[in-house]
DNA sequence: ATGCATTTGTTCGTATGTATG
DNA sequence: GCATACATACGAACAAATGCA
């Protein structure tokens, strides 16, 4: 599946990449353990600015999805999709 | 009670802002429903950007503890002292 | 009511520091 | 040492909401 930003939309970008990024998580598209792509290319493959990225990538933070390592990238957590 | 930022200090600048704000707002210097003071204020008094004075009221709006209004500024939440 | 000033919200660009490989 | 990547920080810009004259 697809994330596609429209910069023109009422939801804020940073609202859109979360939103997408989470239904991917949720979905399966990125598996627990997997890394996710980069700042940069998250950035330069929508066309939004990184720290808009980092803003994404921190709601999902605080929501416990995902965390980041320096020097090596941002990971989906274990505990990303609890067994229902 | 002041607030005082290190910027050579080891904590980064958000984090001793985000301390000591909600420090104060525990300890009552602002009350709920009082106004906080304005971004360009926090940032001017302290020698701060304001990205980063938003940083830090961005972890004590995610804690709860404040809330922001477009156009009048940030306050503080009525049930940010609960009982203990 | 129209406009202006203030303030938050959002976004972008960039730079530096730190950690990893 | 070097490349990659996250964390922090600065500066700047525009939109939207609000209040006031």
């Amino acid at each position: 599946m697809e994330i596609t930003i429209d910069t023109h939309g009422e939801e804020p970008a940073y609202k859109q990449l979360a939103d997408q990024l989470r239904a991917a998580i949720t979905r399966g598209d990125y598996a627990p353990g997997d890394l996710l792509p980069s700042l940069k290319q998250l950035s330069g493959a929508h066309g939004i600015a990184i720290a808009t990225v980092q803003h994404a990538l921190q709601v999902l933070k605080d929501e416990g999805l995902i965390y980041g390592v320096s020097g090596r990238g941002t990971f989906v957590r274990r505990a990303a999709r609890p067994p229902s």
